[in-house]
DNA sequence: GCCAACGTTGGC
DNA sequence: GCCAACGTTGGC
């Protein structure tokens, strides 16, 4: 069992919105960086836990926990023309692009940017490394418990 | 709105 | 394959 942080603008889709879903459930589409898809594609299983961030925001930081809720298949997005993140050079017998689904299981209090960067067992967190803005990032299982320690027995 | 960091594109 | 130009991310 692994761990990720994905970071979501929460005018796009927020914790809110992912435990409104139905069955509190979504595809995580529209990912179109070759990094952050190859840990969906490739590292993502099942049951992996994950920090819910809100970037782009008045106050960024960790809004929320999710898991992951499939394995990773094509993102529908990049084959609809109507779509921002539609993908004119991706093929539906070779798709550029893949998404796996998300299932929310809580909203919690907000633990800002500065507070993580506060935290000496976060020092090493992929999110917090300078210049970073990937917008899927591995996070160990040390830093999983500090941060749902933080939380309080959650 | 600024700007640094980074990824992608495309000419050569 | 290099690299300059351009676009995007995302905190501040």
């Amino acid at each position: 069992m692994r761990y990720w942080l994905m970071k979501s603008e929460p005018d796009e889709f927020s914790i809110d919105d992912l435990l409104a879903a139905p069955a509190r459930r979504s595809a995580w589409s529209g990912v179109r960086n070759y990094q952050a898809r190859n840990f969906m594609r490739d590292e993502m299983k099942k049951g992996d836990g994950v920090l819910f961030y809100h970037s782009s925001c008045p106050e960024p930081g960790i809004a929320g926990l999710a898991e992951v809720a499939s394995s990773a298949y094509p993102d529908e997005t990049q084959f609809d023309r109507r779509s921002p993140y539609y993908d004119p050079k991706s093929a539906r017998e070779s798709p550029r692009w893949f998404n796996v689904d998300v299932r929310g299981v809580k909203k919690t209090r907000l633990i800002p940017l500065a507070a993580l960067r506060a935290e000496r067992a976060l020092a090493k967190m992929w999110l917090l490394r300078p210049g970073s803005r990937l917008s899927i990032t591995p996070v160990s299982a040390a830093e999983w418990r500090t941060i749902t320690r933080k939380l309080g027995a959650e």
